[in-house]
RNA sequence: GCGGCUGUAGCUCAGUUGGUUAGAGUACUGGAUUGUGAUUCCAGGUGUCGUGGGUUCGAGUCCCAUCAGCCGCCCCA
């Protein structure tokens, strides 16, 4: 039989009804804060995530989905979506002036990584980027979004991890003094904390062998080396956050993947995901836009994981909201003529109704509603054509009633909507 | 990329030291009921045993390879 690539998979039914109530409300929120949608291409030119996400980054390492296209350009399906948004933004001179710029995708991500629950080859991300604002005024607007997004999704007892990074002139302080640390006491660290000191220094920190969280023991707190304006940044941030009664927790270990962040950095993780516990990440990435070859213009972005965010609130919340249409069932051939007449009235004033077409035994039909867990079932047979009404069944309580005809479109919209 | 586990009906799973015609529940199809759906009763498909090799008189069972999934690591959404 023909499966789906490894990592590749098919979205339908209930889950895909998560990803579209997901959606609508990413679409309808970030609407209303005055974000517009933007979309990029799958494919990029390999140099866009080399000069963004960083070539000492796993991503770039060994995750991505690279080749040689006919021409011979080297190119990437995209890994993540912030290069790309970065990319079009200063191709189309979306920062030429100092208005802010702010912008939100939906879209597909390719990594090529070992297949787990929670991780996927594809996966979808949904992500808001924020150009041309340095001020710690414009992340708590990009959180309260954020945290919004997510209150109306009914996600409940979110808890945002905030750290700042400092900027790149700020941070090899750090390094050289929690370097210092560890060299002092190495021996006392395992063999993958030995290179996550070179590749990634923080790692260190949320290491899970007892011993080397022993060793940790007094280690030099990054925040602690931030510069004054970082460090006001970082105060000014959490001020607001607390205004707003946005839940978060400080954590001075906190540390992304992606190399350019600069200053803030968050994350915010889920219980319900096992190992794959990360739900969303983001932070502020002054120097990328200019990186890019663009101006030099602040920026401030997140992406949250779709498939992820899906899978909690099933976990949650259950079933997706989903209303099946009432179900028209015509008996004889009279009957199914009128049936139609009677769903494109219905159909064309905006009322759902699935029309049965199959003809056959009524309890068929009936059955198929039970399953689809169809509300109501409307029955239209010679008699009710007679009487000028129809026989609505609501199929929870098995109550019957019969509706005349010119009141069957007020009647199933209250129900439909 | 590293380590471990799993794969039998649409779904959840049994299946003896290798033994002859593959099982249960549920779902599904038809009928008891040709204008009434979760219950009841009766009758029934329920299958390349993930795939391909090998050992054997004989493989769902043992061996090898491969594919897919799951768990942990790395990392990330």
């Amino acid at each position: 039989m023909a499966q789906s690539v490894k990592g590749m998979r098919d979205l339908f039914g209930a889950e895909l009804r998560w990803f579209q109530h997901i959606e609508e409300t990413a679409r309808r929120v970030f609407g209303r804060h005055g974000y517009g949608e933007i979309r990029t291409p799958i494919l990029e030119e390999l140099d866009v995530f080399k000069r963004s996400v960083g070539e000492s980054s796993d991503i770039v390492n060994k995750e991505m989905y690279e080749f040689t296209d006919k021409g011979g350009r080297q190119v990437v399906m995209r890994p993540e979506n912030t290069a790309g948004v970065v990319r079009a933004a200063i191709q189309h001179k979306l920062l030429a002036s100092s208005d802010p710029v702010l912008l939100y995708y939906i879209g597909q991500q390719f990594r090529y990584e070992r297949m787990q629950t929670g991780r996927y080859r594809q996966f979808w991300q949904i992500g808001a980027e924020s150009f041309g604002v340095a001020s710690p005024e414009s992340e708590a607007e990009s959180l309260l979004m954020l945290h919004s997004f997510l209150k109306e999704l009914g996600l409940k007892q979110m808890v945002f991890s905030i750290n700042s990074v400092g900027t790149p002139e700020s941070r090899p302080a750090f390094y050289e003094a929690f370097r210092a640390f560890f060299a002092e006491r190495q021996d006392r660290f395992c063999s993958d904390c030995h290179r996550r000191i070179e590749s990634n220094p923080l790692r260190v920190l949320d290491c899970k062998n007892e011993s080397c969280q022993a060793a940790l023991e007094g280690h030099p707190v990054i925040t602690d080396y931030l510069d004054e304006a970082s460090a006001k940044h970082h105060a000014r941030l959490k001020a607001l956050l607390t205004e707003l009664a946005i839940p978060f927790e400080e954590n001075p270990r906190l540390v992304r993947g992606l190399d350019y962040y600069t200053r803030t950095a968050f994350e915010l993780l889920s219980s319900d995901l096992g190992a794959q516990s990360a739900l969303l990440g983001g932070g502020r990435y002054d120097g990328l836009v200019k990186q890019l070859g663009g101006p030099e213009v602040p920026a401030f972005g997140w992406a949250i994981g779709l498939d992820r965010l899906a899978m909690v609130l099933q976990q949650v919340r259950g079933e997706a909201p989903h209303v099946a249409p009432a179900l028209l069932i015509p008996l004889g051939e009279r009957a199914a003529t009128e049936a139609f007449k009677l769903a494109r009235g219905l159909w064309d004033v905006g009322v759902a109704v699935q029309l049965e077409t199959r003809g056959g035994a009524l309890k068929k039909a009936m059955a198929t509603a039970n399953r689809t867990g169809v509300q109501t079932v409307l029955i239209l047979g010679d008699g009710e054509l007679d009487g000028g009404t129809i026989t609505a069944r609501h199929m929870a309580t098995g109550e019957q009633e019969s509706w005349p005809l010119s009141e069957l479109a007020a009647r199933l919209k209250p129900a439909a909507s």
